[in-house]
DNA sequence: CGAAGATGAATGAACGTTCATTCATTGTCA
DNA sequence: TGACAATGAATGAACGTTCATTCATCTTCG
């Protein structure tokens, strides 16, 4: 039962993480108290802080992780064969990774707290910057992006993906659906109408 | 000095919404406090008591402002001769509008606020819907709209550009540029390009 | 006068944070 | 080995602060 036994030195930071997400997910970064996250971890409050200065060191923690699992994600959409599958992991990630629907709120709040916090801000500016980059040189390199149309360059291509996947994350927050599938599904039509217009040539069917 | 000699009656709700806004902008909606409100709109902390149930009573309250305006907002675009200049004035709102640079963090902070209250979450949802309700007809009914690539129907049309719409709202958050003419320039070079995706049949110059 | 508008000190709950204390585990040494 | 010392992870009551909300009081004006 104990995982104390099993795990001899559970990652503690890992553990408060995990709850703060949740706990912020469900109450947002500044109605979720430390008590709310102790309880969701199953320790005393005291000991977050052990592990972390304060409340804000647990909130930019959690982005820092953000960071992490982004550069993850890119890594996996690179490895994709083709530019829309790279795509497709991009735009569903935060639908069905390990998070069910918690990503999409977290996201938003982070960027709401950006809008105050500098430090922050810099944090997701660098992590979008990153990620923007990477989708660019994923474009570039990309055989099906040679007939782009309009002449848009890569990065202007990247801008409007991204856009439209922010978007959609928004959108995400209002839709109380019950499948994850579900979102899945919606998220994934999305992502193939925008690649098709974005790359696909014009294959408009006879009629009309 | 005071606008309260000026004006005999002042719209206290108005002028409570408008610091409250300010607040929220600033410091979040948690964060701000019912005396920072109240210290913004040059009132008492009780008067505000007077106007408005609680805080949420508040935030509900700018909920149903923001409706308003969007519905304003709306009716100018739906005054526009082209389907363009349309998409311009919707893309531009938020940044040139009564407030600089106040209302995309408003905004991001309700969508991450609606994640938590379902009572919000219905507001939004109903905001949203009409505005799309109202740019799918306007769509529908543009003469630009009938070469639409890729068989997409109007409201599919009018997802997507709601959607990139709304993720440039939260990269706008990310800037801390310093004119709000520059925030407005690249608003704009954002919708054209859009427009000219949806809109214009390819006119890819000749070369390349 | 008296009704409505407006004030801000008072209240009590909730919060982030601290720290004296506990106690299972590990290390030491005869 | 077994008794004892040392460690530091973990606890949760307590502290000082902040906050939303109330209300007794004062002002204004017809």
């Amino acid at each position: 039962m104990s995982n104390t036994q099993i795990e001899p030195s559970v990652d503690r930071r890992a553990q408060i993480l995990d709850a703060a997400m949740i706990c912020f997910a469900k109450r947002g970064f500044h109605q979720a108290s430390m008590h709310d996250i102790s309880a969701e971890a199953g320790i005393s409050v005291g000991l977050i802080y052990r592990y972390f200065e304060n409340k804000e060191d647990v909130i930019s923690a959690m982005a820092d992780r953000h960071k992490k699992q982004i550069h993850d994600l890119l890594e996996r959409a690179r490895q994709a064969p083709t530019l829309l599958e790279s795509l497709e992991i991009l735009f569903t990630a935060h639908c069905c990774e390990n998070a069910p629907q918690i990503q999409s709120a977290f996201v938003v709040d982070l960027y709401a707290e950006a809008s105050r916090n500098p430090r922050l801000a810099n944090l997701v500016r660098d992590i979008l910057e990153t990620a923007m980059q990477g989708v660019t040189d994923l474009i570039a390199r990309s055989p099906e992006a040679q007939h782009a149309p309009q002449n848009l360059t890569p990065r202007q291509l990247a801008e409007l993906i991204f856009a439209v996947s922010r978007g959609m994350l928004m959108r995400d927050i209002l839709e109380t659906e019950r499948d994850p599938t579900e979102r899945r599904e919606r998220q994934l039509r999305v992502v193939r109408r925008l690649w098709r217009l974005l790359f696909k040539p014009e294959t408009e069917p006879a009629y009309a």
